[in-house]
DNA sequence: TGACTTTACTAAACAGTGTTCAGTAAATTT
DNA sequence: AAATTTACTGAACACTGTTTAGTAAAGTCA
């Protein structure tokens, strides 16, 4: 079965490449901005030919998406080893942030970009999601537990942290800082996470 | 000068019934779902039409970005009276959350949407949101001067408040609440803006 | 080997998009 | 009444996502 074997891997490569353009397109020009033909043409093949290893554009959108799911699991899940629970939970915000930072297209494709999010083909990418944002609420839940925190809302104070952080990455990814010189936003996104971790302190 | 008087008010009432017709689909259908010649069938007129009163979909799009501004204003802008700046400063954060959750194809144009925002037409659309949150920061200043925080920096007070009340109005609006169920989000929030309160009073 | 089938791909088309431009008919001015 | 200005449109251009019919090569079997 070696001859199968071989078309096999060929499908999953070509696969994976239509994925790697469409990516790199998606990052620089943005998802509405880029057509099928582009994609074609970086891959150097016909348009047609996406249409072979993707039902529509939709789906390398969510086959995007789990990949971005994939590399923010990756970042974040080290932090797992942190035993201290408030230690965990300062490690598990900062590295959200930078995942944002670091890969603005990435988070846009999570978190920002307007998509059919009831889809049924996007599951895997949906629990994969979910299972971080369990751990994350399980982390506050910890931080209960060890007497962190005199409330004792772990959902509400998970919520209310990741507001905070979503809407320090998101003003960030979609420019929204204007009013703010841009030599001074970093350092005010810094302040302004420590400052939240201060206010935490006091739940 | 009747006739040319005439003219000039059939010349706006034609951009405004552009402006509202667009308005309306984008609010149905999000900015990037709407096609000029959706927005001219919808007035009765040919697509063309639309160019002699806008340059692009741009324009269109910047000109409904300022009547989102000029919205948002009104709906904000009457905390002014309360004289207490803490409670000037809580009725500010309900009245943002609010004008988000009411509004969302409004809140989407100012603060999500993906646009050339670096756009010099767009002036007047900026300068009317800058000083709406001049009027933010002022507020933050007026409680620290009032002995409300301790802290005396206004800047990533605002901030931090702005991070929080961004992030839990586009998290709703762009629909990545789905891990909590349908009923319980609005309460949610609720508690997470009283919650951000609580701990914004030990600052 | 040669005939048959399956696979991988594409050219061309369809209906949609933003936008431009030449042309027209009516309103206004002279 | 003639000339000009205004308001509008039909048709075109190059683009979009997507489908379909057809082709040429690769693999299978006699």
């Amino acid at each position: 079965m070696s001859i199968s074997d071989r078309k096999e891997r060929e499908k999953k490569e070509m696969r994976q490449a239509i994925l790697d353009a469409a990516l790199n397109l998606f990052r620089e020009k943005g998802y509405d901005a880029v057509s099928i033909r582009n994609i074609a043409e970086a891959i150097e093949y016909s348009p047609a030919t996406i249409y072979l290893y993707f039902k529509d554009k939709n789906e390398i959108f969510f086959a995007l998406q789990f990949e971005a799911a994939a590399v923010k699991r990756d970042h974040l899940l080290p932090v797992a080893q942190i035993e201290d629970p408030w230690q965990r939970l300062i490690e598990f915000g900062r590295r959200y942030i930078d995942f944002g930072m670091k890969h603005p297209g990435l988070y846009d494709l999570l978190f920002i970009i307007r998509a059919p999010m009831e889809s049924v083909e996007n599951q895997e990418c949906w629990l994969l999601g979910l299972s971080v944002h369990k751990f994350f609420e399980d982390t506050v839940q910890a931080c209960i537990d060890a007497r962190y925190f005199k409330s004792t809302d772990a959902k509400t104070i998970a919520y209310t942290l990741w507001c905070h952080a979503h809407g320090l990455v998101s003003l960030f990814v979609r420019d929204r800082m204007r009013m703010y010189p841009p030599e001074e936003r970093e350092e005010l996104a810094r302040k302004s996470f420590a400052m939240l971790l201060k206010m935490a302190e006091t739940l």
